[in-house]
DNA sequence: TATGAATGAGAATTCATTCAT
DNA sequence: GATGAATGAATTCTCATTCAT
């Protein structure tokens, strides 16, 4: 049998699964997520579902492949010769906007790390290092040039990160000490990052 | 029927399913964990198991309970009358340790977070917001004080929990992005942090 | 080990287990009831329960056995040499009265009816149509002698002995019908069945 | 979603689960009957079966369902301006025919019953308890006209539906005492029935 | 005697996947 | 392509019984 190219309809199905795969994978987890839920939320009969992906694993697999692209990229755009505060400021609100319209990408991310990575270790290990490693590079540069205070570059992207991402990951939590369920909290976080990182918490 | 005070046996049994449970469920999330991986953990019969704790459920939450309490003791350390920036400091010190040491308790908070809390929502929205309410006061006060730069005080803990249980939650892509495996990156995060909210980036 | 003769704790643990167990069994049937429910209704824990009664299959074998005789003494007690109609109106009363008064009894015998009489079926055959052969010969006598209108007299017994256990194994249906959960439908059942058996339904 | 309407191939099956599982359920009750032993005996996979009813409730409340209707068509029959001697004779025959044809269900209503009608509560109080009312007005109707001898015509149905369910519900022990396992019994019982019930115990 | 602890054998139900059409 | 039907392998939980004290 030979790999031909997807017809329109299958293209079509299987954006609609992973759709809804992602939807139930995010919330559920691997374990958690059943075909069945899958297949009911993407308006599709279970074995017409693993005719496009023939194993739930496949499916998964899916979603996991197009999420790093979609996930790095602001940190892909860090523009060496912008001015650092401005590209560290645009870089938070970038990712804090992802985490408001991609939450369930996020949450997904953090099951598979959570689990251990089982399926996306090699892309850490791989693709993810590289791209990091570059970047690094270019912070590493602006601390060198005397732009931004000397620190671990590594460590600052993952301080990124992990507070951007924060808002989709553990929506419920601050949902919940904010008291409030409103879009601002994005706003009002995004902010706050900004203030952090760049300003630093000492008045000057 | 009175609920009889337990045994030492009964008392060491349980603390034994606790370690086990803990392991497999940080690992492989509520769905993914099973009863016979536990018991197996545990040295135990599945039955055995269910005579301590009736229920997969009921395990869960005995972990969950004791929970909050010790991840949030360095917040509520936060000592109002002592220097802002060196409570800061010892806050995000404490948390990074707590990462380091008892990394399953975080996941398994942040898997029941990505779940939605459909245990611990009750505890997010009473106790833990209350104890949140109190410190955010504390450090508002600082921030009033012209002691610490004014923001938004949830925002400023939320950023420092996201980024010290990243180390905890994230381990596998932090591992993979700084390839290095040794207990190090705990202490240069440890630093980096620091100096990214307590200084800020830009160089004075 | 020898069987020795019981002792007074043991009489008495033995007849607490028999109460507790009458009622378990009689309301959820052999396989619905649980050693579990038994001991608990006895006040008792479920190893000293056993240590009583072996197997639970003891414990129901125990009840059956004192079971019959209770049941079967009224039918037992015809009077060859009584007036025979004055004979069956007793016989309707006291089984009545044993229908009120042990309506667990009933049911248990019922149940055990139900499953195919798997442990009964010995005396079923043997003791049970022994005595039956007996007073339906006594019957069949006051037959013979033009006191009672002839026909078989097994059947006649059987017929008494399914209306009146009716109202202890079959009492949900009739306090539903009756829309009475009062005592009174045992008198009213006692007066029509004497009415329906002694006199017949047509009017003379 | 809508409820589609059935296959031919689940209109088949749900039948032969229903067969089987009334053999089953009317000689282990609800408790001792497994599911298993239901899906053997209609040969089929346990999980085939609960791909048709999902839950072993389900199956013995479907079976349930259907019973009452049937069993109390003898009753429903009772024509008032026949005559009344006639129409009980007849509802005593057709009743012993159904202990006789059908006996697995008389068996299955019977362990409702016993159990305490967890399930069959609110028929018994509402549909069943309409039509007894409107027959036993019936059979009220020919007393008041002298056609039968005054008595509670409910206790009457009571008698006729106890001594007829009788064949059926305790056959073991009718079998064991008559030492007759032929189908003779049937029609002796429904004679003896008549004459007991139509022309009473004494001669005239 | 009495009971806390332990377990092997179920039992109901779930679920990813396959079959057949 | 699509779907109703079928199933083997779990998975949670139950329960009669035994062990150890």
């Amino acid at each position: 049998m030979t790999t031909k190219k997807p017809t329109r309809i299958q293209t079509k199905n299987r954006a609609i699964i992973e759709r809804a795969a992602l939807e139930i994978f995010s919330r559920d987890g691997f374990r958690g997520a059943t075909v069945d839920a899958i297949a009911d939320a993407a308006g599709m009969s279970k074995p017409n579902l693993l005719y496009y992906f023939p194993t739930k694993d496949d499916v998964y697999r899916s979603l996991l492949e197009g999420l790093l692209q979609h996930w790095t990229a602001p940190l892909l755009d860090l523009d060496p010769d912008g001015d650092p505060a401005e590209q560290i400021s645009a870089f938070i609100d970038r990712k804090v906007e992802l985490a408001r319209d991609f939450p369930m990408e996020s949450r997904l991310f953090a099951g598979e790390m959570l689990r251990g990575a089982p399926i996306l270790n090699d892309v850490l290990v791989g693709d993810l290092k590289a791209l990091v490693d570059r970047q690094a590079a270019i912070i590493k540069g602006w601390m060198d040039g005397g732009h931004l205070k000397p620190m671990d570059p590594y460590h600052l992207i993952f301080a990124i990160w992990a507070t951007t991402q924060h808002y989709a990951d553990f929506d419920v939590q601050v949902c919940a000490l904010l008291n409030d369920k409103s879009d601002r909290r994005f706003d009002a976080a995004a902010e706050a990052l900004k203030t952090i990182f760049v300003e630093g918490l000492r008045p000057r």
